[in-house]
DNA sequence: TGTACACGCGTTTTT
DNA sequence: CGCGTGTACA
């Protein structure tokens, strides 16, 4: 459709958009790639672009599927889009992340995935007991495989689509041969449990779209228009999945992806930033817009990104430039220990918060680490600020919350091990450690599941009355939730497994307004209580689980929480599935079969599954938000901290000697940088405790990598007490140049000779010199015993 | 079965 | 340093 300008000025779709914008959200058929900078107004062109497709072109609103990076970010532009066109409308389009994508989508197709419509989600924790179960059937020893590690492999092999077999074929020396072998058993153990962790999420629905052309044809037909955004972080698996939806014919791949390269900071779970930088060659008709102008930040601020990112060699040539003013120069403060670093942060906040009118929520601060919170937290609850945080150990990770959520799933799901185990004994109901390994082994004996066996457990060799009765007792409880949700098997054949029929019904992908919903699924045959209105609540039912399930009692009387923070976090849980019932009901208003408990829970329990950490944060203007620096990202802050600017910790130690790691940081430090509108302070310390151990630090190599133009020092180490310090420690040591000692100045060494600088890292006493010596090859000195002079 | 203590271990970042 | 796990005891 051809545009005139004065239709472009005329439209407020349009009006207030610069030109590549235009572009961007005008763009209709065919592949679209806009490579947007930090700041450049990246969301509002792509509701915009959505509101295009609905309003201007014309499209239905369920053909439109935008799959952002965090469930909170779908939210937003959920109800962005919904500010544009109408709040039905915005409801009819799928906005949700890869995960949540795979999770509806296998639920949906449940049949063709060749998977049980209540399949559970295994988190991190779950992972961990499984593989620690698949080490013990294999007997493996855990310290040589320590099953973070497995993981780490394991889920690195399912991002890129290697099954066990295709990594058992490609194992060639004796640790991956044995990761292998557990990758193997591991898998065994989750089928068994009718469970998938995150990359199976992935990895099952792509396996789903290509073994099933009618089901991958379904989809193509449903997702016309494809949008997602933070591209430069998809991984392969992701890519491929997007790739088959968006490949109906060649004059359709109407895919649009938004991102930018300095902004890719999941290289280490699996990302490939490959896949935004080759998109013009996956899809040769792309159209590609560059957004390089910045609308967030000051020029001071812009101006330091810009400088710090240049430094890295793998990287498409990209200058962000904005109209903003210029704005303070950037802060970097110098601080003796961690202790006055967070004070000072305190400090700052108060004044920003007096003298410049700012909200505490306007403010933020990162690290790199979780672990550097603790300190910030101190200091700001010393100083009265209220903060909130992005969680290191997140709700649902409490042990009470786990326990409360292993009796939900294994309710929902019986076959799931992993919780079934968990609340076998939990609270102590008289099952042994001996009576459980038992009934495994009796499971594993006649290929059944430990829930059948619970069954019956008269045939389990060993058991006396009691341990019986404590059985049945156990078995009949989880029967009569079962029940009670509508989740009953009822007459149904017990012996051949009960559980791979127990009729969940699954969280329906698609709204009321979509044509094109599936058929609804048969469910909850036969069960008394789908009758609605002899149902509990959802809320209802998680208290009955709780009391009855001993596990209010067991926290109640728990004395080593004298506060009763467990209880309390218990009825947080009870809060959260209120909360989720009420939104959970509205929107599904009109489609009473979705209203189950039996549904309702499923839909519960997929929800705990895949939110996140970050998705809690609410923004409200009262306190001052801390958090990763990974967690910043696609945020903004007026004012903004970074803290712990040294080298070891950003960049990470685990990156020396890896540049591809080394540039990853930089893009996080790069990322954090450009978060902030107005006001922005660097910070490093001298000393930093560290497990207990207080050592000397080295500065970031990034604060090298500063223009000084737009960079102020602050020196507040000086003042502090402890020990006395180094005299040669000048304010300014990190940043200058001193005596011609820069990479790349010729030196002599009276030992060595003549050689080139071909690096500097660190300051003051502890900064080292990689030279390259003429004779003598390259070495690393440090700085203040080399004696090095200019030459 | 529950409690108390010692030890040891680990710490990147998250859907 | 702080947590959780594991072991020894009551």
């Amino acid at each position: 459709m051809a545009l005139t300008a004065a239709d472009m000025a005329n439209d407020p779709l349009l009006a207030d958009l610069t030109e590549p914008q235009r572009q961007a959200v005008t763009h209709v058929q065919g592949p679209l790639l806009v490579l947007a900078g930090a700041g450049s107004g990246k969301t509002r062109v792509i509701t915009r672009r959505i509101a295009w497709l609905v309003l201007r072109v014309g499209l239905a609103p369920w053909n439109i599927l935008a799959i952002t990076f965090t469930n909170k970010a779908a939210g937003e532009m959920r109800e962005r889009v919904a500010r544009l066109v109408s709040e039905r409308q915005a409801r009819a389009i799928t906005i949700c992340t890869f995960h949540s994508l795979c999770a509806r989508l296998l639920r949906q197709y449940a049949r063709q995935a060749g998977l049980p419509e209540n399949y559970s989600i295994y988190d991190t924790g779950d992972q961990e007991r499984a593989v620690k179960r698949a080490l013990e059937r294999l007997q493996i020893s855990g310290t040589n495989f320590p099953p973070s590690r497995v993981l780490a492999a394991i889920s690195n092999a399912k991002n890129d689509l290697v099954g066990p077999e295709e990594f058992a074929r490609q194992a060639h020396d004796f640790s991956d041969r044995h990761i292998a072998r557990i990758y193997h058993q591991y898998q065994e153990q989750l089928q068994k449990s009718q469970a998938l962790d995150f990359d199976d999420l992935l990895m099952r629905t792509v396996a789903l779209m290509r073994q099933h052309a009618e089901v991958l044809q379904e989809l193509r037909e449903r997702f016309q228009y494809i949008l997602i955004d933070e591209y430069q972080d998809t991984n392969h698996a992701q890519f491929i999945l997007a790739n088959a939806l968006a490949s109906g014919s060649a004059q359709q791949q109407n895919i649009c992806a938004t991102g930018d390269p300095d902004q890719s900071i999941y290289g280490w779970r699996g990302a490939n930033i490959q896949n935004i930088l080759e998109f013009e060659q996956h899809y040769p008709r792309t159209a590609v817009v560059r957004l390089e102008q910045n609308y967030r930040s000051t020029k001071h601020i812009l101006a330091v990104a810009d400088h710090l990112i240049q430094f890295n060699q793998q990287r498409k040539h990209k200058r962000l430039w904005t109209e903003n003013e210029a704005g303070r120069p950037v802060q970097v403060a110098v601080c003796f220990n961690e202790q006055q670093e967070a004070g000072w942060v305190a400090h700052e906040i108060r004044r920003h918060r007096a003298q410049d009118q700012i909200a505490y929520g306007d403010m933020a601060v990162f690290y790199r680490l979780n672990s550097l919170s603790r300190v910030v937290e101190d200091a700001l609850r010393n100083a009265g600020i209220p903060y909130q945080i992005a969680r290191g150990t997140a709700f649902y990770e409490r042990k009470e919350i786990k326990d409360a959520v292993a009796y939900l799933r294994a309710i929902a799901n019986p076959a799931d091990e992993v919780n079934l185990l968990r609340i076998l004994n939990t609270p102590a109901r008289g099952i042994s450690e001996a009576t459980a390994k038992g009934l495994q082994a009796q499971a594993v004996a006649r290929n059944q599941t430990v829930y059948e066996i619970l069954q019956k457990p008269q045939h389990v060799p060993g058991l006396n009355t009691r341990a019986l009765n404590a059985i049945r007792a156990f078995a009949t409880l989880l029967e009569k939730w079962r029940f009670v949700a509508g989740l009953w098997e009822g007459a149904r054949g017990l012996g051949q497994g009960a559980s791979r029929q127990a009729a969940s019904a699954p969280a329906s992908l698609s709204t009321e307004s979509s044509p094109l919903a599936p058929s609804p699924l048969p469910h909850s045959g036969g069960a008394p209580s789908s009758d609605l209105e002899h149902q509990p609540s959802l809320r209802g039912f998680v208290e009955q689980v709780l009391r009855e399930s001993g596990l209010h009692a067991l926290y109640k009387a728990d004395k080593a929480d004298p506060d009763q923070e467990r209880l309390a976090n218990l009825g947080e849980l009870v809060s959260s599935a209120q909360q989720f019932e009420t939104d959970y009901e509205k929107l599904h208003a009109q489609d009473r079969p979705a209203l189950t408990l039996a549904r309702k829970l499923a839909a519960y329990l997929e929800q705990i599954s895949l939110v996140s950490d970050q998705d809690a944060l609410n923004s409200t203007q009262g306190s001052v938000t801390l958090m990763t620096l990974h967690a910043a990202k696609g945020l903004e802050f007026p004012v903004v901290f970074i803290v712990g600017l040294e080298d070891g910790l950003l960049p990470h130690s685990r990156c020396r000697d890896h540049p591809d790691q080394m540039e990853e940081e930089r893009r996080l430090c790069f990322v954090g940088i450009t978060r902030a509108k107005r006001f922005l302070s660097l910070s490093r310390v001298k000393f930093r405790t560290v497990f207990g151990k207080t050592t000397p630090t080295i500065p970031s190599p990034f604060l090298r990598e500063l223009p000084q133009a737009s960079v102020a020092v602050t020196d507040l180490s000086a003042g502090s007490a402890g020990p006395a310090l180094d005299e040669g420690d000048e304010v300014q040591a990190f940043l200058d140049d001193e005596e011609g000692m820069v990479p790349g100045a010729r030196v002599r060494h009276a030992m060595f000779g003549l050689g080139r600088i071909l690096k500097i890292s660190g300051s003051g006493p502890h900064a080292r010199v990689l030279i390259r010596f003429e004779t003598y090859g390259t070495k690393t000195l440090v700085l203040e015993h080399a004696h090095l002079e200019p030459a």
